[in-house]
DNA sequence: TCAAATCCTTTCAATTATCAAGTCAAACAG
DNA sequence: CTGTTTGACTTGATAATTGAAAGGATTTGA
């Protein structure tokens, strides 16, 4: 389905999503239009699903980076989702997981005195077992 | 330092970083050469780190998407560390957290027998609790 | 062998980016 | 109050890229 020049394409954009169709095209040994061409089917079969940016959170004013491991003993699971919902501004992901939990967070936090916040709504829902990333390598 | 112009630049280039700069522009009420020049002061601050895609791994034949946490008894993380880096083809990401483990490796595979050919050789260097991610909601 | 399909290239008009002035308003010192 | 500086923006001309159309290889299948 995808050959070499698609993955090298895939590899070259993950680098610079914002590289001009026709340097692509030179880098994978293609002109331009032949780039673009194969870039507009990558987006329809759906293996590109989109063009983001890295953005630094701490240059953002986020210092605190943190896995949050939630346990719910509850069969209910809606009142922690929704609580969740009103928290989209700190939470990047929200992961259900099989294992030790039921969901995962990767969370961001200005302060630990905001994390502290958050984890007091939290605990009227769930139990979690929370993780601060040192430093990601 | 950033002002509220900067950080509508920031989630309209996350929602579309090949938006031109000219629609960019248009979005914040901007002429394009004004937007581009904000652009180009948000990367020389370091606030935007790049550009990129998102890639959908599933069309790529990845099937399993893990969270690994790591526990290592032993002082010395170097073999460990060493094993991860030959295994970057599936590893996305590897976060040190303080908290339950001592690492937390964000990873994919094509297949549960490539997890496990995965977990054979990481446990001669760390004893693990698995996570399988079901669902990103 | 022929027709269709796929993938690529070339060409050119339309659009966008870039560079160099130039405008405007706020901040500030004399 | 006045003149200067600075930062952020706009304008306009030029260079570069994009997008669309036409056409050339190559492969596939009837």
């Amino acid at each position: 389905m995808l050959d070499n020049t698609d993955m090298q394409i895939l590899e070259e954009l993950n680098e610079n999503s914002r590289i001009t169709m026709k340097e692509l095209g030179e880098k994978v040994h293609l002109t331009g239009q032949a780039a673009a061409d194969r870039v507009t089917k990558l987006e329809e079969k759906g293996v590109i699903e989109g063009y983001t940016i890295k953005i630094n959170q701490v240059k953002l004013g986020c210092y605190v980076y943190a896995f949050i491991t939630i346990i719910i003993r509850s069969t209910n699971h809606q009142p922690f989702l929704s609580f969740i919902n009103t928290q989209e501004k700190h939470i990047i992901s929200n992961y259900k997981i099989s294992g030790d939990g039921c969901y995962l967070l990767e969370c961001r936090f200005p302060s630990n005195e905001v994390l502290d916040d958050f984890l007091l709504g939290l605990n009227k829902h769930a139990n979690y077992k929370l993780s601060i990333v040192i430093k990601k390598q």
